[in-house]
DNA sequence: TATTAGTTCTACACCATAGAACTAATAATT
DNA sequence: AATTATTAGTTCTATGGTGTAGAACTAATA
């Protein structure tokens, strides 16, 4: 199996992270919090998309809210080959790095 | 500052823990063992050429050794920017991992 | 001349990233 | 009430860069 590329490990670990509120906004301004940096609006759909093909994660709208501009959003929310993913990256994250200072290896 | 691609970062890696002896042979074994996958002999040095054109490895090469085949190896050493690139990864692998099972945060 | 350790080369599909354009809702204006 | 402005959100698409494979090459000893 091939590991996600960065950005998709990034994608993927914050709608894990978001729960039932992961959709297109929250997913970008929870990436740009995590990493502390400026993500385009590309940068966050382009690999949702490509995840959503991979099958680790799915999508569906939801109905509009009634605020100004609330229009329907797309959520999206982790599939179980998303999960083992991000486990089997865990792994390979923990293997890497293991040994480098600051690094804690839980075993 | 963009951050490196994960090959990039497993070979940044690999060069770091293996000090003194990293070139491309000892890496692409350091890299398969610590991955646990296989990977063609492209997936490391075309990595390794990109990370020394941005500067966070160096490489010289070596007198060749009196064995069978022995040629002048290409060392790979790791630069300051190199390290700095390490320090700002394993911030933002902190970032985005901390809240995940499994995974100890040590402030 | 054969064999071996090691590196260089290169091709191509796929990915990263930016941001303009589009959509569909409510609010403001006449 | 009809029209226009504003807003939240998503879709689209272009392009340069990356990921990955492995064949070809090189330079040493057997």
């Amino acid at each position: 199996m091939k590991y996600l590329s960065r950005p998709e490990e990034i994608v993927l670990l914050a709608i894990w992270k978001l729960g039932k509120s992961a959709y297109g906004v929250t997913i970008r301004k929870h990436v740009q919090e995590a990493t502390n940096k400026y993500w385009s609006i590309g940068a966050i759909y382009v690999p949702l998309e490509r995840l959503e093909r991979k099958g680790f994660v799915h999508s569906y709208s939801s109905e509009p809210t009634a605020e100004r501009g609330g229009r329907s959003k797309r959520y999206f929310e982790i599939t179980e080959d998303g999960l083992e993913a991000l486990e089997e990256l865990k792994k390979v994250n923990q293997a890497i790095w293991s040994g480098y200072p600051g690094i804690v290896s839980d075993k």
